[in-house]
DNA sequence: CAGTGGTCTAGACCACCGA
DNA sequence: CGGTGGTCTAGACCACTGG
């Protein structure tokens, strides 16, 4: 009876899940052990134990050996949020994609781009600057420095038919990633690109790839703020 | 051997990883299926199920019931990104929080308000804007609609002592959220209070949060951007 | 059909916590 | 000490995929 398909650790999660978002355990309260859930729903441990950890994995509740399964601090709204590539997100929303490629060169590298990029100050390094349209319509900007050690055929790739971004996904297996988002207004050059005026606020995204044991690229993307943002969501 | 502590599904895991991280196995490509694991590892299956279990959840490999496990395309790269409650991340920092409350009051809610905060036009909603400073400096500009029927106690809390944010956690139990972060500028009055000058761009985010059956509350976070930005990370 | 993953069981041993 | 969670086993049945 209500309940024929779904697995019984769903079952359990959805029972506690309910139980918080609906207030009845606040935060920090305890949670029925293990063997109380078990009775309760006359399942082995093992199931209970997996809908457990997979609530754990999502933040709704911690466990102490020793001690007991708790209610999480709710302090922190996580989500996932996504970088994708621009080129599968413009298609996505079922526009035409395209690229205009300013520069691909190889290029010494200053002191502080050799430090983070992993080469030595006034080694060879390639540089791509690449502007990315969506029907038409300029919408990123896209600065990218590039170890060669990591993707040695990025100067031969043709960007206005494969990305950079997804250059490197092919050619250099992604292992870590970072990036930092913050708001600014585009240089001189930028705004000519994107066809804004100075004063129009960017989201500007950092990020810097690691492929194995060494940094694969650096990249600046500016994004006209009047034409895109990030959203994400939480789902307790 | 190598292994008295770690896990075994750990190991499994790590084995699995690093086969991707160092680019042996490319997207797409298989993964040695569960019993080829099992006897690989000599141990039982629902070791290795749960190894392999925890890397879909990462993101790593997909898995096709009655075909096999495979590598992930690694398209997209995501990450955890978190928006936290204003007070503990200065805090964090080792730094001096304090707040200043602008307005705590009832308001007739515009069509528009009231339908994303599932009230009527017209029926009573809490307003509060309330400028967080970081060290004495201004950091957020926080323009918070509030539903009476999920936080009948808003109007009361002392937003000096306890941030938005933080009373909402606390009276309404958060179900779900929604987000997005975007760049502009800020108005004469948000430029005002954050003391920054017009044509200094933020970082907007609009969050949109859900309480049981309920939407709880509606806020527009205005950040300088020179003063703040989002950062993130994702690691294979 | 044989092989895959999806789920579940009924035990087990261990490390840890709190009384 | 008893209760908790952390891990692991050696089976089992099922639904699905592919040839």
């Amino acid at each position: 009876m209500g309940s024929s398909k779904t697995p019984i650790y769903d079952q359990v999660k959805a029972f506690v899940r309910q139980r918080i978002s609906q207030g009845l355990w606040k935060p920090g309260d305890p949670v029925p052990s293990e063997s109380a859930l078990m009775h309760q729903f006359g399942v082995s441990r093992m199931t209970v134990n997996r809908a457990l950890r997979e609530l754990v994995s999502e933040g709704l509740v911690r466990r102490v050996q020793g001690s007991g399964t708790f209610v999480a601090e709710l302090s922190r709204i996580s989500s996932r949020l996504e970088i994708r590539d621009i080129c599968e997100e413009v298609s996505e929303r079922g526009h035409l994609y395209a690229a205009r490629v300013l520069k691909v060169q190889k290029q010494k590298a200053t002191a502080e781009l050799g430090r983070q990029l992993g080469v030595r100050s006034g080694a060879v390094v390639f540089h791509s600057l690449v502007i990315h349209f969506e029907n038409g319509i300029p919408i990123l900007y896209e600065d990218r420095y590039v170890n060669p050690a990591a993707a040695p055929d990025y100067l031969k790739a043709d960007f206005t038919k494969v990305t950079p971004t997804r250059h490197l996904l092919e050619h250099a297996p992604l292992t870590e990633a970072s990036y930092s988002i913050e708001a600014s207004l585009p240089s001189a050059e930028e705004a000519r690109h994107l066809k804004i005026s100075r004063s129009q606020p960017c989201l500007v995204v950092v990020r810097r790839t690691v492929s194995g044991p060494r940094v694969a690229s650096l990249g600046r993307l500016v994004y006209p703020g009047s034409r895109h943002n990030f959203a994400g969501k939480f789902q307790a």
